[in-house]
DNA sequence: CTATGATATGACCGGTCAGTCATATGACCA
DNA sequence: TGGTCATATGACTGACCGGTCATATCATAG
């Protein structure tokens, strides 16, 4: 946690830190991003920040904990219509899609979260935040007999992350950018149709996922 | 490439640094490996590597190119069985995954591509590769009718690609391992039953993919 | 005005890094 | 023996890193 000193500060110049290091670390692998040159970027002395956080892993950590605050205010605002699980499957992923095409530089600090040297305690805590809200659909929607009751939960639970994490990557592919580009602000302003691509993408891909899961009765 | 004068150096010398150069970039991200260190683990200076290679780039993309043509000579020798698409992916998959528990560090090289700085050139070579060889068998799989027509061709890719990269981890979870584990040489003597919980988890999550992509009167 | 405690600063420290280069070694031939 | 060319070496360079600390600044209270 970063020390009192960094909550005394006025909002706008907390507001700047931050900004500037979600910047740096969702640009470059955590050991390449510089201290100094977040203080450089944010108009503050290297000093400072270390009046302010415990040290680099302190800022970082908290940098992840707001990111994730901030997603799951983002997904809230949404309105999921869970009523038909895949349809609610459908929305949840272009409604996370939305969120890293409005905030690219989040989605990127949780892509190099994952070889960050923090990474394995990193991913246990998502995790039991992310899977007991998954396994409790799940289980609703296999209650509901919208998923086949004989498919293992851990199988389902990797067939949904795996899907969505790569996601991403599907889609720059469609939109003919690479990984990179595709979450460089401003890249998609001149695209045609991306929200139509994004929307037909999704469909198609839970329309496969919904295939494989329900039971075979139900198409 | 590397120098000619790496190719004059004896067999047993270039082994011994590319399988240190290996161990190192299997074992932390690129912008960790230190050039030094491999030098002095292979037991040459530091300047011999710069007679060797242009730079740093230069030998870790030489050694994913090595990489690329051990797994791929590997995944020849077992000879795979495509009379029926999905068993011949049951076979593919199971063949991928005994490659990474015999070579471990070749896994985590490949893992650690994926944040490198040169990701995405990579990638794109790779992809022309594998894009290839996959378009080839998913056309013929359609002609035979064991993958509906009418699924976009990209879409299968992603498909496929994104399961078969994510799952080492759902393994290792089924296992009790953790990524990191799994891939520890040595980490599975002891452990029972291992090539059965492979098989099976293979063969359910093919059956998943099957269901998803074949024609509804096959099921 | 002064005293006090919180905050800001950037020079500095010890360390690591990729890459260079003058020099040394050794093999081969005349 | 001496000359030539490929190869080996590690000290060195310049840059950058995370983190520290003596000092300066500033706001507030007495």
């Amino acid at each position: 946690m970063p020390k009192q000193t960094f909550f005394n500060l006025p909002a706008a110049k907390r507001e700047q830190i931050m900004a500037v290091a979600l910047d740096e670390f969702g640009r470059n692998p955590y050991t390449r991003v510089s201290v100094g040159t977040i203080a450089r970027r944010a108009g503050i002395a290297k000093g400072s920040i270390y009046q302010y956080f415990e040290d680099k892993k302190d800022l970082y950590m908290f940098l992840l904990h707001q990111a994730g605050e901030v997603k799951l205010e983002f997904l809230k605002r949404h309105e999921l219509n869970w009523e038909d699980f895949y349809s609610g499957l459908v929305s949840l992923m272009l409604a996370g899609t939305e969120f890293e095409l409005e905030h690219p530089r989040y989605a990127r600090l949780g892509y190099f979260m994952l070889t960050s040297p923090f990474r394995d305690e990193t991913l246990i805590e998502l995790q039991q935040v992310s899977k007991g809200h998954l396994a409790e659909l799940v289980a609703m929607a296999r209650s509901r007999g919208e998923i086949r009751a004989d498919i293992p939960i851990d199988l389902i639970a990797f067939f949904f992350s795996a899907l969505m994490m790569g996601f991403g990557d599907f889609i720059a592919g469609r939109l003919g950018l690479t990984w990179e580009e595709l979450y460089t602000p401003g890249a998609l302003t001149g695209l045609r149709d991306v929200r139509e691509q994004l929307k037909t993408a999704t469909i198609e891909l839970v329309e496969l996922m919904r295939r494989g899961m329900a039971p075979t009765n139900r198409s």
